[in-house]
DNA sequence: AATCCGGGGGA
DNA sequence: TCCCCAGGATT
């Protein structure tokens, strides 16, 4: 029952008769296998790392709209690159998306798997992904959906990486190693899904071990994730939702993004505290609260207290800038505020 | 090998 | 709520 490499060609076989009937239409699957237009390949690959192709398809019309090409793209200031990213999440993808675009449009496209995964923001799922499908060179994908679908044939409840790409490694079709890759991926997204496969429409349920074991969700096992932290802030806002002060947040939280000038309460710090810490900073004055509000990210949960305030620097046109979700729920703070004063008036 | 980096769909 | 998503960079 284990796939083993005598069984190869007719799991191939199988699995891309299905693929050629049942293989999702996506916008960046332009153009003849194998030989896919490399920029919007690349765009859709970074744009759906760690982002469901639903979501992913709104971006990558938008994305393309505003940057039709390399040349464009690298010609753009990355605060543009960033607004049209915005609300995407992972924000260091589009500042190396940028980056990159700047030394393809100096040195021209990479012709193969090295020189992609030289690029910022390429690893190595990425330069498999495009090198395959742009340039038909025999480079296996992992990804969540092969580590999943993988993990299940063979029947292996915890698939290391290295586990992983040597069995993709040895499963790739050396012909179509570009329709392979998508086979693979459109089988785990739309049939060897994590919970509930539907083993009876798939073309290799004949192969595989973790159908024949009765639990085919059991593979892999979940893996084990880090507590999400608890994070205290506030913020000011100067200004209204329309104009107000924002600041450009550094580092890797929230990278290259603007939003209200904020300060972290620190353990064991008084509310208070880090609010004058953050009016001092700015040279404001604050008027009173706003209101609270709350946004999870994938290990934090941030309590947010937003306050209104005079003074300090002068506002700037917010609907220019790019800010995070947490920042877009603070500004919407203030009209509710407003409205609810109107209803008591 | 572990952690961090956003945000949302779906159960 | 919880799990996962066409991962990459850093440590």
């Amino acid at each position: 029952m284990t796939p083993a490499s005598a069984d190869f060609p007719a799991l191939r076989r199988a699995l891309l008769t299905w693929f050629d009937a049942r293989g999702r239409d996506l916008p960046w699957r332009a153009g003849p296998e194998g030989r896919r237009d490399p920029y919007r390949v690349w765009v859709s690959e970074v744009l759906l790392q760690q982002t469901q192709v639903v979501r992913g398809r709104v971006y990558f019309e938008r994305f393309l709209t505003a940057f039709p090409t390399v040349e464009a793209l690298a010609a753009a200031p990355v605060e543009a690159v960033l607004k049209a990213w915005e609300g995407c999440g992972y924000y260091a993808r589009a500042r190396n998306l940028h980056r990159a675009a700047g030394t393809v449009a100096r040195e021209g496209w990479p012709q193969d798997y090295a020189g992609w995964r030289a690029l910022p923001g390429v690893g190595p799922y990425t330069a498999a992904a495009i090198s395959s499908l742009a340039h038909g060179e025999a480079r296996a994908v992992n990804d969540g959906n092969v580590r999943r679908v993988l993990a299940r044939l063979w029947g292996e409840r915890q698939p290391t990486e290295p586990w992983v790409q040597a069995r993709a490694d040895g499963l790739l079709d050396p012909a179509r190693p570009g329709a392979w890759n998508e086979a693979v991926m459109d089988l785990g997204a739309t049939v060897c899904i994590p919970k509930a496969p539907k083993c009876p429409e798939c073309p290799v349920a004949a192969w595989c071990v973790a159908r024949a074991s009765g639990d085919p969700a059991g593979f892999p096992a979940p893996k084990v994730r880090a507590a999400v932290r608890e994070v205290r802030a506030v913020a000011l806002l100067i200004g209204d939702p329309e104009r107000a002060v924002l600041e450009r947040r550094g580092g890797s939280l929230l990278g290259g993004l603007m939003g209200l000038p904020t300060e972290e309460v620190r353990a064991g710090e008084a509310e208070a505290d880090a609010l004058a810490r953050l009016s001092a900073r700015l040279g404001a004055v604050v008027m009173g609260e706003l209101g609270e509000v709350t946004h999870t990210m994938t290990h934090r949960r941030v309590r947010l207290t937003v306050y209104a305030a005079a003074g300090g620097p002068a506002p700037v046109p917010v609907a220019a800038e790019a800010l995070s979700r947490l920042d877009h729920k603070a500004l919407r703070l203030h009209r509710r505020r407003a409205e609810s004063l109107f209803a008591l008036g």
